[in-house]
DNA sequence: CCCCTTGGTGTTCATTTGATCAACAAGAAG
DNA sequence: CTTCTTGTTGATCAAATGAACACCAAGGGG
């Protein structure tokens, strides 16, 4: 086998990358052989830089969640001199440009089928979090209503959905999700103002 | 062990009813002896039933996906003499009592990641034969426009994603859907008609 | 009551898989 | 060029897993 030596962090940053690529495809039961294929590397390899395969999917974790979801977006969104609509539409713009990634969508969606306590804990802080600010600035926007949660997470799945669409189920949807989650915040507010 | 005979047909209707069970809640990856344990049953026996675990598998996904769309709905969207937020209502109501199941929506997304191809074939009738009549009655009732496809899987997202945050992530929600389902398609009408 | 069909079990096999370890060799240091 | 550190490999182990098979016994037919 051609034996290059890397030092150990770029290494580890190699493994890393595969893994994330590796498990996002194929979910945590793949093999670590394979993975180790991937990475260009020997199965062993893979234990000198992580004590198991737990600790290797736990890595993966780390890397794919940390540091996706931006302070300053609220900031932004809580900025009264911009019309409601302009915020949501930057927000779920920025928001969707974090997470419509093959990786970041199918490792999520792995992690909560296999039940992982971290999705939850991530979708807590989505409706804690993000949704009940957008559903202030909503409301005062509105004047008279504000959305409840199951209003929020209605909206938030409506967008979400369109990224499931494509990465876990791998269907062709438009190239652009701009103007769809343009369409989508749009009808929400006006159905929001009138009526239900 | 218990040695307890039964007749083939409904041995193997257990053997079923417990893989569905099973490969809903931990995936298709499970080992055959847990499922065997759980259909109080020896592994071996599995492989009377059925030739091999993948067919074991396939016979899971007949089960959950046969037989759980009916024609009538769509008979009832087309029905003019109502107005098109009830038969919009009554539609949905009957699709979300049909697939809000812990097995189906498990065994769907499961399948799903693992890129099998009944779901694309599932998802492209759902696009066809189910989101675009709707269309087009929608279309009908506003007169003037109607809803793109991108709209339609819009709508039906925010729908579904209750079951996912439900099924999938084990998140709480509402015990009753059919308010927030009359809440999104409120909305959605309400958001098309007046605006985008 | 006996027999004999066949549903069911216990055991075993070949692979696969996570993990370990002694040995090898790339490449910096002298 | 030699040496020594250590990144990397090939071989190997034990457990898990899909599958096969000989044998056992439940219970209907005579």
């Amino acid at each position: 086998m051609a034996r290059r030596r890397l030092d150990p962090a770029t290494r580890r940053e190699k493994i890393l990358d595969a893994a994330v690529a590796y498990f996002a495809e194929v979910g945590f039961d793949g093999p670590t052989r394979d993975l180790a294929a991937r990475a260009g590397v020997t199965q062993a390899l893979l234990y000198r830089y992580f004590p198991s395969k737990q600790a290797l999917v736990e890595a993966v974790f780390e890397r794919v969640y940390l540091g996706r979801l931006d302070p300053r977006w609220l900031v932004e969104v809580r900025d009264r001199s911009l019309p409601i609509e302009t915020r949501l539409s930057r927000f779920y713009g920025a928001y969707t440009r974090a997470i419509f990634t093959y990786e970041w969508m199918r490792i999520f969606m792995w992690a909560g089928l296999s039940g992982d306590a971290l999705n939850r804990r991530y979708l807590e802080h989505v409706g804690d979090s993000l949704l009940a600010p957008l559903a202030e600035e909503i409301g005062a926007a509105d004047g008279r209503r504000r959305p409840g949660p199951e209003d929020m997470w209605n909206l938030h799945g409506s967008i979400v959905y369109l990224g499931i669409r494509r990465f876990i189920y791998r269907l062709p949807t438009p190239d652009d999700v701009g103007p769809v989650i343009e369409g989508a915040i749009g009808r929400f507010l006006a159905g929001f103002r009138h009526g239900a």
